[in-house]
RNA sequence: CUGGGUGUAGCGCAGCUUGGUAGCGUGCUUGAAUGGGGUUCAAGAGGCCGGAAGUUCGAAUCUUCUCACCCAGACCA
């Protein structure tokens, strides 16, 4: 916050919160610090999660890990450390990952013999493990995840959206043909689409990534891209497909129902807690941060007013014991030194979609005065009343948020068919372009529109005949977009 | 990694130009009143000024080095 700004006479909502209009970025730093999501930690570039953070986290969690299930994964869990050895047996991946790889050289007094990886990710010691477990065709599919941090020493660093360590969950899984590993690979970004979608009220672009942009050692590349409310695309998720790539760098072999020994096909996804920082910049609002029902650790906050006068009290803890018990996520704010003003705008800025107000007067009328987050409306609702209308509201809530968010993305991609175009239209969004294919028309609008490719959608119903860039035959339909 | 900026009480800042051992707001503690959009009054606690070295009788202030964070790029999830 700057000095004016600080020493201007305090007024408003959220004063101490940067403007998300003036600064965006400043914006999402004050919001996830002021609302207790994140701190920063006594080592570079990590951050610690703290209670309010780590509970949006577990929610989708859950949400993922049931989900991954159904679709018959197992939850594994695999060492931290890699040995050097091992990491170097694909030299794609190597090459992909070995400047941001921090190594534990060092055991207690004695220096180690070959240095240990802190993993960047495990698809290197799942293949050690999947080529020791699998020798039939019997014994696939493999669909293993594992939920854990992993370790990248990044040169510039941001709470939730790049860290040097950060949560994430990777799926590895490994199959008898090409078919299954593809099926695989789009039924879990369909799982991460719908999340993303109906969990986090988030629309996503789904499509496959570049060349130039896949993962270091997948043969193709897939993910979902959000557009944050600055215009730019946050990667929110990706599958890939490796082929056989990493079995033959590893060995994964099986007899297949002819007998012959065939190398296995293999998939890994993942998504970490970028979707948290992802969440922030879809919804978050002057007031601060606003978090879909389906995700919000507490749904609804009950402030009470006055609430040391006859049983405003007393009514506050039997309606949170009735909310409870109808399976809502809720909180009574039972704070006796601070003032109700301040409760409102401190459950505003943590997020909570809604607030339920109770004080004298609405004992007198037998109601309560409820508030919803998303759009500021207030309401009188009778009290035998509340725990149906509720639901509805939260529901009402959650597509509320979701249509905005689309309509604002809706706005702001635009379909382009020259350079000049691209440009403007990625100053504030996504560009919907035609490309010819080539890495030399991708670089050069990275290097003069500051833009990247995000993906290549599954409807590739073309919007022009020549590539946006060298005006050539164009082969793809593809999203350019400046990227977090 | 490149360029710019910032580190002084939990948080936000002033003090630095012109050296003399630290101040404001808010928060915190205690008490009382108040309570429907960041309450009021009173009394308190809290900092070797990011770290190291140097100049000096004396350093928050001057010099050098270093660390961390923020912003914009580059690079990467």
């Amino acid at each position: 916050m700057g000095k004016e700004q600080a020493n201007e006479k305090k007024q408003g909502f959220v004063e101490h919160i940067t403007p998300r209009d003036v600064d965006f970025s400043q914006w999402y730093t004050d919001v996830i610090l002021k609302s207790e999501l994140v701190d920063y930690a006594p080592v570079r570039g990590c951050m610690v999660m703290r209670p309010y953070g780590y509970a949006i986290w577990e929610r989708i969690q859950a949400e993922m890990d049931r989900r991954f299930k159904e679709k018959g994964h197992e939850n594994v869990y695999m060492p931290m450390l890699i040995p050097e050895s091992l990491l170097l047996k694909e030299a794609e991946h190597v090459e992909g990952f070995a400047p941001e790889v921090a190594w534990v050289t060092q055991g207690g007094n004695e220096v180690l013999t070959e240095r240990l990886a802190i993993r960047p990710t495990s698809e290197t010691i799942f293949c050690a493990m999947y080529s020791k477990w699998v020798s039939s065709w019997r014994d696939l599919p493999m669909k293993y995840n594992q939920w854990c941090s992993v370790m990248r020493w990044e040169k510039s660093t941001r709470p939730f959206l790049r860290t040097s360590e950060f949560l994430w969950q990777e799926g590895h899984t490994i199959h008898e043909t090409a078919e299954e590993a593809q099926a695989e690979t789009m039924e879990m970004l369909e799982v991460y689409r719908e999340v993303a979608e109906n969990i986090l009220a988030m629309p996503v672009l789904v499509g496959q990534k570049t060349e130039k942009e896949k993962f270091a050692g997948a043969r193709a590349t897939y993910s979902m891209e959000a557009m944050m409310q600055d215009g730019k695309a946050l990667q929110a998720g990706t599958s890939h497909n490796f082929g056989t790539n990493f079995a033959e760098a590893y060995d994964i072999q099986f007899l297949n129902r002819e007998g012959k020994l065939t190398y296995v096909h293999e998939t890994s996804w993942g998504v970490s807690t970028r979707l948290i920082g992802a969440i922030i910049m879809t919804h978050g609002d002057e007031r601060g941060l606003k978090l879909p029902p389906h995700i919000a650790p507490i749904q609804v906050v009950i402030v009470p007013i006055a609430a040391h006068k006859g049983g405003v009290m007393e009514k506050c803890e039997a309606l949170f014991t009735e909310l409870k018990a109808a399976g809502l996520r809720v909180k009574l704010d039972d704070r006796d030194t601070l003032s109700p003003g301040f409760k409102f705008n401190d459950w505003e800025l943590k997020g909570v979609p809604v607030r339920i107000e109770i004080g004298p007067r609405d004992l007198e009328n037998g109601q309560c005065v409820v508030f919803r987050r998303d759009t500021y409306e207030k309401q009188n609702v009778a009290l035998c009343e509340l725990v149906s209308m509720l639901s509805a509201l939260l529901e009402d809530i959650q597509h509320t948020m979701f249509e905005i968010a689309n309509k604002f993305r809706q706005e702001r991609i635009t379909e382009v068919h020259n350079l000049d175009e691209l440009k403007k239209a990625t100053e504030n969004g996504f560009a919907k372009a035609m490309w010819c294919g080539d890495r030399a028309c991708e670089d050069q609008i990275k290097e003069e529109a500051g833009a990247s490719s995000r993906n290549m959608p599954f409807d590739q119903t073309p919007i022009d005949e020549h590539c946006v860039c060298c005006g050539k035959k164009a082969s793809k339909l593809i999203y350019f977009a400046k990227a977090y």
